[in-house]
DNA sequence: ATCGTTACCGGAATCGTTTCCGGAATTCTG
DNA sequence: CAGAATTCCGGAAACGATTCCGGTAACGAT
């Protein structure tokens, strides 16, 4: 194991000359430089980084901390996380942590090992975290969590209004003609995302005076296999329904197994909408409605606002973008015959939706996928019915809408 | 932020106690432990992980490195591995490196830094580098990567035969009558396994005495994306096959969707094989044709490998598992008039074929797939007519090859 | 010829922890 | 009760880098 004393000696000069020269320093000479360098190549010498980080405290480094691996979401954040911080001048390293791991303590323990200047969290939890995540001391951005609530001055978040996003995606089932609609998810934790999901799925009814019931809710893990089993079950108990609304993409999949296992069609008998709007949604036969969470938009935002927050010039901030409806061929409309009543009463709606622009942006998935032929052709463009306040989502156009909150 | 030092001051005992305290050493009374703990737990104390590593030899790390995050299957196989490492007793460190990143690199850097007593390397590539595979002094495992020609007495491998796993795909579509067969896959360096399974191709084909036309490999990334577009705009060339070979399930289901978006259906005018067997291929519909690496397997074997050498109880090891064909949807057999003689002389094998138990296992994909009702059925149970020596593939059981190589 | 400035580089302290060594206090042994 | 063994703990030297401080040499200006 080489160290930088070795080199000095090699080399014929102080340890202190090759550090000047590994930091890249101005006040050393060019022989000099190219001496040391020389032997640092041939003995292919790597400098310690534990050492290294004991003494320095590093001006460049952003650890973003990712929990889960399995979600296909986050890992499409990543690399735009990445890049992004590159681009601000900064160094990324990125932890990945377990799914049942504790971020939080893993940001206390790089803080004192890498010693960076901002967190990013992708898909962490902060419910009831508040006093671990004082002794986080330097700015944390919490991505794809609401962080909101939290009155430290170092922690801000992005996000997407996830309860307004569910509630939307149930509305347009329900504007569709369905009443007998499952919702698969996670289990609900008061505070985090899959449980104000929840609470926008029970909005959106309640809003319509129609009823949930709890058996309809679908609890299982974020897999394909998990999703298979938890809908097979459902479905061999005789429960039944002409939509699910699973909260996330990789779950609608692996329900839709389930669903065409039993006999039963997508959309034909059962619509099916996911979350996230992964790649994976588009390419699924048939193609998947989704809520789509504006990935790049919510890793750019996370990364800036860290990088402000680092140069002090601003306090917290905690932005949330508006979601999107994406139609796929896994929606139907469900006239059935006790509603027949109700889609009547939205015909006009119906109507107004269909006048919607043939360059419908990427409400219909990305351009590349759009135009399909004959045999996979799917009657789209269903309208969306949602309450007023609920068009945003429709929206084109992504929007942040920040709400400073500096201490 | 607090040290040892300042515990040590508060609790009235020495530096050197409180480490053999963190550290639970024996040699100190049970009174004086408790005391430098309440201290411990009164200012919330970590130690400094730096400071620990630059000094301390571990003695039970096993460091994972992970080449390439998006790749479904070995995000498949990490959980495993990080599961049997810490059933036996090690304490996994999983790092992920980038796409282009150098693994070996990274290894060193971790040697430094963590000191682990060994690495297993998920997705690597040790072509010509062995002279800085030296420097790495501790047993290493590679996974899903053939390192058989290294004479390193501490590096191992987990592999498939990639070369003959291709080559059975290619069989199987040769024998299910296809004589126009496209493959996609990624850029061609010798030695890595994207070349092997391009020879397991030519090798098919000339054994069959079937000539393959370079302009029928399509050459693209591995993402459903890069996929998509590859295969479309080889489609707007006006490049016609009745069967395409993909080395990744997820440019097999990319390159579906441009497949299906250019009013071709899957399997009707085109078969599509994927590789991997990742679980997404069992979801997709049509239900994807595969070549499964035995992932739980590869996983056992290599952190297996890594305790053995660690407790130096072997040499370096090179195993090598069997893969499997895997049948789906998106296979059929394609009688075109100018092979059908080829086809009749294949007649008897396909019987054989037709042959195999109803239990027949993982062939047909998991327990919870298969018997199908009627909408989803679809004609399975094709006949594998490979050459003998190939048949091994077609087994159900996975069998380990070991060629045990000491030094 | 002397001084001040700058460029360059070596010595030594430092970071927080572990570990070796040895001393003191205690207990065991005969 | 003397000597030996054991237990417990403090002092100090690592570990590998950075960085402050000071010193030397070169150079132009006075």
């Amino acid at each position: 194991m080489n160290t930088i004393k070795e080199i000095a000696k090699l080399a014929g000069v102080a340890p202190a000359t090759v550090s000047r020269v590994l930091n890249n320093r101005p006040d050393v000479r060019k022989e000099t430089k190219e001496a040391v360098l020389a032997v640092i190549e041939r003995l292919k010498y790597t400098p310690n980084a534990n050492a290294k980080n004991l003494k320095m405290i590093s001006n460049n480094l952003i650890c973003v901390i990712v929990k889960g691996i399995g979600n296909l979401f986050l890992v499409g954040i990543i690399e735009m996380v990445q890049a992004r911080v590159e681009a601000s001048g900064y160094m990324p390293y990125v932890q990945y942590i377990d799914e049942a791991g504790d971020e939080i303590a893993a940001a206390r323990q790089l803080l004192i090992e890498r010693k960076p200047l901002a967190f990013v969290v992708l898909g962490g939890s902060v419910a009831g975290r508040e006093r671990d995540l004082e002794a986080v001391s330097v700015p944390c951005v919490f991505a794809t969590t609401d962080a909101g609530c939290m009155a430290l001055p170092h922690v801000s978040s992005v996000c997407i209004d996830d309860r307004k996003a569910a509630r939307m995606a149930i509305d347009r089932l329900l504007s569709l003609g369905h009443r007998s609609i499952a919702v698969m998810g996670g289990s609900l934790r008061p505070g985090d995302l899959i449980h104000n999901r929840y609470l926008g799925v029970r909005d959106a009814f309640s809003a319509r005076g129609v009823s949930f019931q709890d058996q309809n809710y679908i609890e299982c893990k974020f897999s394909l296999d998990s999703a298979y089993q938890a809908m097979q079950s459902t479905l061999t108990c005789g429960i039944r329904f002409t939509a699910l609304f699973a909260m996330s993409d990789i779950m609608a999949i692996g329900a839709a197994r389930a669903v065409a296992d039993a006999g039963l069609a997508i959309p034909g008998d059962i619509s099916v909408v996911g979350f996230d709007g992964i790649d994976m949604a588009r390419y699924y036969i048939p193609s998947l409605a989704t809520v789509r969470q504006p990935a790049a938009e919510i890793a750019r935002a996370s990364v800036e606002i860290a990088v402000r927050r680092i140069r002090g010039e601003s306090g917290a901030e905690h932005v949330r973008f508006d979601s999107e409806f994406v139609a796929g061929q896994s929606l139907s409309n469900q006239y059935t015959s006790e509603q027949s009543d109700d889609i009547a009463s939205q015909k006009g709606v119906f109507k107004h939706a269909q006048d919607s622009k043939p360059d419908a942006g990427t409400v219909d998935g990305p351009r590349h996928l759009r135009n399909r032929p004959g045999r996979n052709r799917y009657p789209e463009g269903l309208g969306f019915t949602g309450r007023p306040e609920d068009a945003a989502g429709n929206d084109r156009r992504v929007q942040g809408r920040k709400s400073g909150k500096d201490v």
